[in-house]
DNA sequence: ATGGTCGTTGTACGA
């Protein structure tokens, strides 16, 4: 049975839980994994989406920052989370389908603004994050499983809209790109955004601070949606709804889409 | 070439 998916970083799900409605309503994919939904749990607005179909909830979430959520149709249960880089964040959660597939649903930490760990210790933590990914995907490779998020980093020279002038920018750089790597290998992820759309620019995240975000285009793919091999093949039709970016009170990233057939 | 905008919480900080 195919199922499409959709992961977006929402920033705050309480002040955007119409803009949520709205994609469901519009697009109805199956599954949406949700990052930075910046709200405790227990204040997640359930009630909507459950009345547009979407009964199942499998979330970490903290007061103000961060948190992650997958939001189904389909039922789910709950495949636990990690803490990785040990900040006390909630940063990550995983649920399975009935068909035995796992969803990991990952927040990276964005970082700071200045490239060096000596300098910046929201730097280091951010490459301590990926290390933790890599070796935990080494020591439990995984099978059948879906890995989508806001990885806040935009691997490729066409994932940014100027490859040079970013190279020293957070997201960007060299260290961090090799880190995604490394993790990326370690669990023989592929990366199925790029194995639909394999060539071209591509965008999920443009910044507010544009004074014209769609004229300007400076935008970068912060969000990701990775399979292991043995499900790979089975995805297909991803796409990027660069449209929600002008949706009023927008988040600053788009949600992106896979659909599996599986 | 620098500063630009959001969200949450509280008038700072993270993105």
């Amino acid at each position: 049975m195919p199922f499409t998916l959709a992961t977006w970083n929402i920033n705050s799900v309480r002040l955007r839980e119409g803009l949520v409605q709205k994609l469901l309503g519009e697009e109805t994919p199956d599954i949406l994994c949700l990052q930075e939904i910046k709200t405790p749990i227990d204040k997640f607005p359930t009630e909507g989406f459950a009345a547009m179909g979407y009964r199942h909830l499998v979330a970490r979430g903290q007061k103000g920052y961060n948190g992650v959520a997958i939001l189904s149709k389909l039922p789910i249960t709950d495949a636990g989370d990690s803490d990785y880089a040990a900040l006390g964040h909630a940063r990550h959660v995983a649920a399975r389908l009935e068909n035995g597939v796992v969803i990991h649903n990952f927040y990276v930490p964005a970082g700071g603004d200045i490239p060096d760990r000596e300098e910046n210790v929201k730097f280091g933590q951010k490459l301590d994050f990926l290390t933790d990914m890599r070796d935990a995907f080494r020591a439990d490779r995984p099978q059948r499983a879906i890995l989508v998020g806001d990885l806040n980093i935009a691997p490729r020279e066409d994932d940014v809209w100027n490859h040079k002038a970013l190279l020293k920018i957070v997201s960007h750089t060299p260290i961090e790109v090799q880190h995604l790597s490394d993790a990326q290998e370690a669990g023989a992820w592929v990366d199925v955004t790029r194995k639909d759309i394999p060539e071209g620019r591509l965008y999920s995240w443009w910044s507010y601070r544009a004074a014209d975000w769609d004229a300007a285009d400076k935008g970068r793919r912060l969000d990701h949606v990775w399979a292991t091999p043995d499900i790979a093949g089975a995805a297909h039709g991803s796409r990027i709804l660069r449209s929600a970016r002008g949706w009023d009170q927008p988040s600053d990233h788009v949600p992106v889409f896979a659909t599996f057939d599986l």
